[in-house]
DNA sequence: CTAGCTGCAAAGCGTTTGCACGATG
DNA sequence: CATCGTGCAAACGCTTTGCAGCTAG
């Protein structure tokens, strides 16, 4: 898959400019695990660049988004949340009570996508899949 | 199911009182055949109490759901929707290139939240689902 | 009478935008 | 050197909150 070597020339290729923090906006989205916010995002690019405003987060987190590289999700925490894109297909489940989140891969969900796209036509796109319920301990609460 | 006599006597036995706003912004959400936006509910309510304020929009709504009588759904306009609980299950879909939204029937859905459940114990809450993809329309784009 | 709703106005929060400077290609 | 990206600050829309008066029970 795509390295920061990659990426840049990508970015490059399409007539956008590469700068540090662009680079290091998107290697923090590449390399997290979990899915963050602008502001988490942009607490971690701080460190490194003290000086980048959260505007730039987002206008990069925008042109990312446009080429495809990150995916924008909002699972109803109010503030949008984002993820590098080409994951294998996986989805979030979130708990209502205490806010944990489990990911799970895309198997159990394969087959509903599938009877959605049968019943209605409609090409359910996994990557923005979000569930909410109640996760194990807090059902024993 | 609870008709407006029903919500009445709910809230009063709660401790809550019952004033006509209230009832008129209940009464909206409960007979609308769609989610709901804050403003879009305000905005019918002022047809009838031109006087009512969007905070009370919002502060009934909060109460209905902690009464579990409404549901608050996010689907990534950015603004909170709600609609009435109590509905047969079902799920929105909605199409991330025009918007348009299909609502679907449980029945697909079932059997996915019974594999997670197995697989994860993690108990889904069906009436928060939110489905984006492409629809049939825009797929042919 | 008393608790709790209400309207109003103002604040809060995440996100977006206008602008002049600075960096990239 | 032209263009595009940046930091800064201000604006924005949705939602929340503080407060004094009013209303339901």
């Amino acid at each position: 898959m795509s390295c920061e070597l990659d990426t840049a020339t990508l970015l490059r290729r399409i007539g956008h400019k590469v700068t540090p923090q662009r680079m290091s906006i998107l290697g923090i989205v590449r390399h997290s695990e979990r899915r963050l916010s602008a502001s988490a995002i942009h607490e971690q690019v701080v460190q490194s660049y003290p000086f980048v405003d959260v505007s730039t987060v987002y206008r990069t987190l925008g042109v990312a988004k446009d080429l495809g590289l990150v995916v924008e999700l909002d699972v109803g925490t109010g503030d949008a949340e984002f993820e590098w894109a080409g994951e294998e297909d996986h989805y979030h489940m979130i708990c209502e009570h205490c806010g944990a989140e489990i990911v799970g891969e895309g198997d159990e969900v394969q087959a509903m996508i599938a009877a959605i796209e049968r019943e209605h036509g409609f090409k359910a796109n996994l990557k923005h899949l979000a569930i909410v319920g109640a996760c194990k301990g807090c059902q024993a609460k």
